[in-house]
DNA sequence: AAATAAAGATAAAACGTTTTACCAAAATAA
DNA sequence: TTATTTTGGTAAAACGTTTTATCTTTATTT
């Protein structure tokens, strides 16, 4: 079974043709006749001939492969998105690589520099503050780019995410007609703006309400912080601000951590402080009395950025460059926030 | 800043030099003296020359490119593991490139025929029943493979997995320890060897410890079902089995699907049912009282399996043919298998 | 001083494709 | 019949590297 790769020169010696020939029949192109044509085709089937994706890499100057750059593969978010992403690459005979950047902006100059060595034909990258000039130098070169999961506000660039000014805005908002007054914002010190806009909801909401806001009731947590820190962070955030009569979490993990805090201090949810989160998970939907989540429509940011991105690598490509997808959150409603003045008469969801 | 690619050739007539010159330096092979060394690094560097991958590739027959094929990218297992493999291999210069089976074999075949168009060095696969020739194959052309996560018992080639059988056998061992006797199994009806070496882990306990099996109160979950569905299916098999005590998991999500069901049916944990399963999980850790679980080595699975590819791929390879690892389970005791017996004298742990 | 070795540099082939330009033979048109 | 087009096919160049073999010059040994 060890056997040597067959190439399309190996076909046209058996077949007593030229490569030329060979190409063409293989390819479609050309005018080979209808016998030659099956001669080839019976003779690259029978040998189970493949191309070498390199030489013709090199000569088309086209690889096939699409370069996806995300924070980490790893998690939920990420994860979901990066399945869908591969499953509808595959369908167009793209393969895909990928390359996680942990938000630090070296690791991601590398990365984009490392696919950008003829490697790749297009890329679908979570951006952040640091890698404009990457970014721009790839278009600079013709290879498509769809940013998702964040922009560059004054860049045209195209980008698909979910709305999280609106997601954020409408969660506090809900909060309020639900009669919570004294909200918290526990977010991550991260300059990345998907968590600014989340940022700017919340205040807004505050604002329109007629809430003012306070500074004090927000926290800020060092991103790389461990997580048993982080927890007790959290724990003694909420301990000092006994007034806090519910919370809201960026993201996911800050979630997590949010609810394992609260869990550990013994309190009731949402009795004693209700809680919201960005991003769905299992966590939150199981644990009770069901968490209130800011569900990111992951499906739909995946497939319409590869398909975007696929669209840009097809002969009958069409301009993209001022396309701007926000896609609207879906707010998840759970018991989390269901104060008890709304219980009786509010069925709660799960 | 449209700057066509520069080769090696444009290197060479900047500096009036050769391309094997050129080629040399940026290699340190030859013997080119210290001042043309220096001025074809320089313009190197000033130019920002990159190889270009295609044309090395074409040239070596060497990618740098790894292929990891797994069951699917969601999902907390393989995203891990997905994690550090691909740190450990970007610290030796290798880009992944990924594809999912989703336990399909077809697609299986195909994604590793895909890869094997000289795409890729080395493979990390975890692999099911149907794929054996496919693998082989590809040994056989010489390219290193590692498998994660399930084997071939009948083949010789090397992998690393947790030790499923201990695993199982453990829980179910700590399980009737604490008084448990009627424990049931649920798992999935996919013709896996990791879901096999569990059922066994299960039997062989029982055995031990003289308590028959009853055929009955293991449930086999078709695997394509959908979440609904399976989780009513779960709910109905408990309800029909009241005298059963405790049970046991043999997935991740069958898991969380469990820990739905035991939630809709409105028991208690571990007071009416107590629970075990396996794969940890954040879940598993919130939900009150603490799901009891196996959690499977992911990281030292990970590390494992791309070291042996990488060491497979240097130039002091040494024989790794009859490599099988069978890396220990840690059995992570929660509330959920505490039994009131057990309640007063022993801590539980969160 | 002649013979040999070492140092420094390069030409050219090769990797496996795609594609352009061209050629011969057959078919059609004049 | 001769001129022209169409059909079927191929030679050869190119893509950007790596590497072998070779060549010239300088240094070392006899």
């Amino acid at each position: 079974m060890i056997n040597k790769k067959i190439s399309i020169k190996d076909i046209a010696k058996i077949t007593n043709t030229s490569i030329t020939t060979v190409s063409f029949v293989l390819n479609g192109k050309g005018r080979i006749s209808k016998e030659i044509t099956k001669k080839i085709l019976d003779a690259a089937a029978k040998n189970g001939y493949e191309p070498n994706r390199m030489a013709v890499g090199l000569r088309t100057g086209v690889s096939k492969v699409i370069g996806l750059v995300v924070e980490t593969i790893g998690g939920p978010f990420f994860g979901a998105m990066a399945k869908v992403i591969e499953e509808e690459a595959e369908k167009e005979g793209y393969r895909i690589i990928y390359c996680s950047t942990n938000n630090n902006i070296q690791k991601g100059k590398d990365v984009i520099r490392m696919l950008s060595q003829q490697l790749v034909d297009g890329y679908i990258i979570t951006p952040f503050k640091g890698l404009e000039k990457e970014i721009q130098n790839l278009i600079a070169n013709e290879k498509p780019v769809i940013l998702i999961d964040g922009y560059f506000p004054e860049l045209n660039i195209p980008h698909v995410l979910v709305d999280n000014y609106n997601g954020a805005y409408n969660a506090i908002d809900c909060l309020i007609q639900s009669g919570y007054k004294k909200i918290g914002f526990i977010t991550a010190d991260l300059d990345l703006i998907q968590l600014e806009d989340r940022m700017q909801g919340y205040q807004e909401a505050l604002k329109t309400h007629k809430i003012k806001e306070e500074k004090k009731m927000v926290l800020k947590l060092p991103f790389n912080m461990d997580r048993d820190e982080s927890v007790s962070t959290i724990k003694n955030f909420i301990t000092h601000h006994k007034q806090m009569d519910a919370v809201f979490f960026t993201t996911n993990y800050l979630g997590t951590m949010g609810l394992q805090s609260i869990k550990e201090l013994g309190l009731d949810i949402p009795g004693d402080l209700a809680m919201v989160s960005f991003d769905d998970n299992e966590v939150f939907s199981l644990y009770p009395p069901g968490i209130t989540t800011i569900q990111q429509p992951t499906y739909e940011i995946a497939k319409s950025a590869i398909d975007l991105l696929l669209s840009q690598m097809s002969p009958d490509k069409y301009d993209i460059s001022k396309i701007k997808l926000k896609i609207p959150s879906k707010l998840i409603e759970r018991g989390s926030t269901t104060a008890n003045k709304r219980l009786e008469n509010k069925p709660v969801k799960v």
